[in-house]
Formats: C-alpha cells, sequence, structure tokens
DNA sequence: AATGAATGAGGTTTCATTCAT
DNA sequence: CATGAATGAAACCTCATTCAT
C-alpha cells in the first residue's frame, strides 16, 4: 500500500499556507457558508477545482485554520497558566495574549466567533468545544483566585464576569485591523483599563 | 391592473408574526445562510412551499425581523435619548434598555449580531447601517458629555470605549435565555456596576 | 418534531416506481456509474434537481431497486423451499422462479449481475450480501441432497456446479428481453432439459 | 516535425506490460469507471500524471488491454478450428481454450464481461463487435455440425445453447483465482461433463 | 521517467422559488 | 391556506488530462 489518498501534507506547506491564509480571510469577510469555494479560488488565483489538489474539501480548509489557530492560541495561554501569576497579573497577562492572537489570526477568531457554536455540534469539530471547556477553566479559576485574594471585587457573579470579559475581548475581531494606529498590547492596556477600573471617574 | 404580488400583508397578522418568530429562532440558532427555508417551514408545520403564500421570499423574511426588531429599538432608545438625562443616567438608561431588547427579542438580536455586517452592503438593508450610524451617534456623544461632565475618565479613547461597551452588552444575546434566573434589569446592573466600576477592588 | 427529513414515502408511490423503473433500466443498460442522474431525469422528462423530490440521492435509487426486486426473489424461492419438494423437483423450481424474476425484473437482476460483487463491500449494501449467502445455502443444500438420494450424478463437485447453475441461469438476464418469442416458462424448460441431461446425444 | 504524439512504445515494453497488468487487476475489481487513474497509479507506486508518459488516455490502457487478450484468445481458437475436429471435439477444445484463457487473463476477461457490451458502440471499439460475431459464427456452425452428425440431441434450439454454453464458460472468469486447487483443464473437463451430459443421474 | 501543480469539463446534490390543484 | 411536484441556478467535488521542471 503506497499512497493512501491526498497529497494532504506532501506538498509544500507554504503554498497550503498561503492558500489557507486566503480562505481564511473569505470565511471571515463573508462567513463560511456564504463563502463559495470559488471564491476562495478566484481570490488565490486558481480555479475551484484545483483548490482539491491541496485540500480534501472545504470543510477541511475551516479545520485546519481553526486547528492551527486553537494550537497557538494554547501554547500562549498554557505559557501564562504555568507561570504561576497571581490572579491579576494572569488575568493582565490572558487578556494581553487574547490581544496578540487577534493580531496574528484576526480572520481566524472572527471565523471562530461566528461559527464556533454551530459548527462544535459536528464530531468533527469536537476539538472546538473542549477548547471552550478549557478556555472556561483557566478563566473561572482565575476570577475565584482573585476573588479569595481579594483583588477582584466580592460581590462579582463569576459566571457573569467570565462572559462579561471573555465576549470584551474577543469580539474585538470583529473590528480590529492589524497595522492600525493601535498596538495589540495597547489596545489590551486600555481593554484591561476598562475592564478592572471601569469608565467611570473614580469618586 | 393595480398590483400584482403576493397578498403580502394577509388575512392574520398573528400568523405572520408566528411565523416569523419561528424563522427568528432557526435564524439565530443556524445562522441565516444554512437555514433552508424547508426547516423552516417543518418547524412551523407545514411545507416550504406554503411560505410563499405569507412571505415573498426568505431574505423578507429576515428584513421583516430585523425591521420589526429595530424599530421597536429605537422606540427605547429615542425615549431615553429624548429624557435628557446626564451621561451616567443616559449611558445606564441604555444598557438597560438594551438587555429589556435582549430579553425581547433575543433571535432578533442575534441575528442582528451575526449577520449585521455583510448585510449592511446590500440596498435592502441599508437601514441596518443607518442604524448603526444612528448608534454611534447616541453612544459617541454621550460618551463625550460624560467625560466633558468628569463623570467619565478623562483619558478614555472615545471610539474603542464605544466599541468596549456596545459589543459588550450585545454579545449577551449570544448566550442570554429569557426566563433564566437573571431578569434583564438584574443583568444590566451587574453589567454597568463591570462598565463604570470595574472588576478590580477599589483600594 | 414534526418531520423529518424527505417525503420519502409520503408521495405517491406509483410515481416513485415509475421513476425507478426508469432509473433501472438505465442502469442496466449504461451501468450504475457511467449513468448520470441526468440521463435518468430526461429519460424520465424531468430536469435532474427535480430527481431529488422523490429521491435522496442516486444511491438510494440503486438500493431501492435491488431491494425490491430481493423482497420479491425471495418471496418465490422460499414459497419452493418451504414445499420440501424432492431435490430435483426442487431445482426445477428454483430456475423456473428465476426466469420468471428475469421476466419481471429484467432491469433489477442485470444491474445485480454487474454491481452487486462491489456493493456488497459496502454497509449500505450489505443486504447483498446476506442474500448472496442465503442464495449459496439454498442451492448447495439442494445439490446435497439431490446427490444424496441418488439423482444427480455422485462425482459432482458441488460448489462448481453450483456456480455453474447459479450463473448459468442468471447471466441469461444479460439478453433476455421480456416479451420476446419465448416464455419464461419455456426458457426455463430447455435450460433445465440442458443442465440436466447435457446437450450430447445419449448413448 | 513528423509526429507531436507521446511516446506510445517507449523504452521497455516490460514496464507497459506490468502497468497494463495493473491496469487490468483495478478494471477488474472496480469497473473500468468506478477506477480512477489516480488508483492505478497508486498501485503502481506513482502518480497519476506519470501514467501519460506510457500512454495516451485511461481508454488506451483498456484497449490495449483487451485487443492483447482479443488476439491471444483468437490465437487459440483459430488453431482449434484449424484442426478440423469433429463437432464434440471442437467443442471441448473450445471449452478448454477458454479456460487456458481464462486462467491466463482473468483480469482482461472479466473486463471483457463487464464492460464489452457497452464499449462495442463505440467506433474505437468496434474490434469487440467483430470478434463477438466471429465468436457465434465459430459456436454456432459447430454446434449445427453436431445437431447434424447427431451428436448434440436434435431438439436443441442453436441459439439459446449457444447463449448457454457461452456464458457458462466466461462467467467464470467473475469467480476463477489462478492458481487455485483446480487447473483450468480440471474446470474444463468438469463443465463438459456437465454441459455435455448434464448433472442428473442416467436412468 | 517521474513529479507537482493546475485545468476544465462534468457530475451529484441543494435549495429558493413557482404554480396548478 | 396548504400541498405536491417541479424548476433552474448554483454549489461542492471528482477526475482525466496537461505540462513545466
Amino acid at each position: 500500500m503506497p499512497t493512501k489518498k491526498k497529497p494532504q501534507v506532501t506538498a509544500s506547506p507554504e503554498r497550503r499556507r498561503e492558500l489557507l491564509d486566503t480562505a481564511a480571510e473569505v470565511f471571515a469577510e463573508q462567513g463560511y457558508n456564504a463563502t463559495t469555494v470559488r471564491k476562495i479560488a478566484d481570490e488565490a488565483g486558481m480555479l475551484a477545482g484545483s483548490l482539491y489538489y491541496h485540500f480534501d474539501s472545504k470543510e477541511s480548509m475551516l479545520e485546519e485554520i481553526l486547528r492551527t489557530f486553537l494550537d497557538e492560541l494554547w501554547n500562549g495561554y498554557d505559557a501564562v497558566l504555568d507561570a504561576e501569576l497571581g490572579p491579576r497579573e494572569t488575568l493582565e497577562a490572558l487578556v494581553t495574549e487574547s490581544f496578540r492572537e487577534i493580531d496574528r489570526h484576526r480572520a481566524a477568531v472572527a471565523i471562530y466567533q461566528k461559527e464556533s457554536r454551530h459548527l462544535a455540534a459536528q464530531q468533527r469539530f469536537a476539538f472546538l468545544a473542549e477548547s471552550q471547556r478549557n478556555f472556561e477553566k483557566a478563566w473561572l479559576s482565575t476570577l475565584e483566585r482573585g476573588v479569595g485574594a481579594e483583588v477582584f471585587r466580592p460581590d462579582l457573579d463569576i459566571r457573569l464576569t467570565y462572559r462579561f470579559v471573555r465576549d470584551t475581548v474577543w469580539v474585538a475581531a470583529s473590528w480590529y485591523r492589524p497595522g492600525g494606529q493601535h498596538s495589540p498590547e495597547e489596545i489590551a492596556r486600555q481593554y484591561l483599563t476598562m475592564v478592572l477600573d471601569g469608565i467611570a471617574v473614580r469618586t
């Protein structure tokens, strides 16, 4: 049995990456379902059928885009979590890391935001649900630690706060444009000020 | 021969409303594009073709759902804005009103969140872009008034803050379930605490 | 949950049958793979897409054709086997029944001949393999009984004979045309003469 | 510039043969249409495109496989026919020769069985139809001679008998595996016993 | 001889929509 | 009001084939 099926990873990984970047951009802009395979091919300067030399299906492109993004994201997150910082510093680091990921993988993040809920139901995208669970675990425990250590307000509804912070950060992918006037770290800092200290003047 | 269109506003407006509610629910859950007309019809207990007695097209259902929602939303918003409250009270009232809308039109809000960006490009959905502009105007001016009146922090990046608050509030539609343990007013109050005073303990 | 998916058996079973007969004819003539869904639709006087109102897929048409045929076939076979005739009479009845089935389901038999081997590997067509096993059982036991009762030659290689008779009968579907000059019973009789007594003159 | 065709008869004819044997095996197993050029290439340990260095097209592979087989078959048949044996001996020799061909060209025979009918319609494969005609001529005349010489039963329907014997022999290719426990000559002998003398005990 | 990448025609399938009943 | 059947455009995907390297 010499080969299996498609080249998959046989071919030059750079071409794959190029094509995936193109696809991610279009998925992010138009939505996965509304994106035709021809649109992607057009954008890549080839015919629709030619994409299938590199990928099994439209869905497998989506999967690879999301997996690649989540892998990198968790690299960053795990580094933060393993550093065992205080709760406030952990929260700051997670938020900053998140904005860096938005900077690097804007399209993937936008896709994730729009599509992950209904994708997670499919067997193939079970890894999304798993990531979501780990995500929740990391944030909830940080918030709990913070309340316990009295660095976060004692009256917080933890789950509500988790959703608040989580959405607050990730939705930024829908308007963020890399290379704009604010660096990801700058945006992170401003967000952290608002989240931690609020927008009202201290009285 | 005046028209040769469909009945449009046929007999019972209640049936229309029922069907639109069903459609909105499915659109919200699966995304507009991914929703087939048959799925809606199934859910409504009829055949796909029968929907066309009530509506011109799938798109016209979407339009009516969004228009109805935005009309009601602006009723509420305009009432708030016309009251000419102080900036902090205006912000509180807008946020509270928003959560009430999420409570009443959860599906429509979710659809709006997911689809409005790419819909707004179409002529037919120009009203979305217009609403967005008014929205932005209302919020930006409130924030500016607040900074001027020194009730909001002087160092705020107004546009960034606008996005922060806007997203933070509306994304809640993606997880909010009417009839849960928190009333919309309760959630609004918690959100406002976080937005205004932050989650960190005051030192 | 009102409905499931497609009408399946909802619609008029006569139309289904008509379409399946058309499809069977084309499958038999051109081979399943070489038959395009458009060709079937053309033959039925509709557009390709319209077939999907009645059937889930091209493959499901094939499945239904084969199932229907095998169901009827086994009705006939079981009647013969349940009659508990002598081995020679059983063989005669089975052969006659087979030619009757060829007469009634010529297309299905031809398809079965050409495609069953590679279809049987698929989960969906496992019923083909099962039928084949029952088929073999019926014939082998009849032949064995016959040898035991000394109505068939004692020197027969049972398995080889089984294949010989089986193929000999069913391949007739490839040239048989219903409504020709020979009735199925007539052909059966001639075949039986050859199979039982050979073509050589008795010496 | 005489030609601009492919090498066609390139360097080593052995490689061609190897590749054709591989192709024949796959065609026989999966059917010509269902066989992709990649599958053949996989089996041969190369990439699909590389086959086109050796052959013009998938169809030309099929043609060469069938031509080679028929050439050899007719070598054998012509030898038998030229020997001008008696009708019974001719029949025995033809059957035996056929099983030898099945032994040597099992894949080609299987392909021939499955595909020849619909291929014969194409200009390119007209040689199949011609072969079939010669085939029929050889067998019919042998049977007629046999009836005339009173070595075959006088009541035979010659055309029906022709089909009976022909199918009986060639279908064996669908189950025969070279190198099994029966030699082709052995199988031929058993078949001839059945065809000539039947399977019933003489009374 | 063979590879890697692409082409382009054509196939199956989906789905919004229409319309006679 | 609703059904049953069909349309037709467009989608995803397959695959034989080509060709520069």
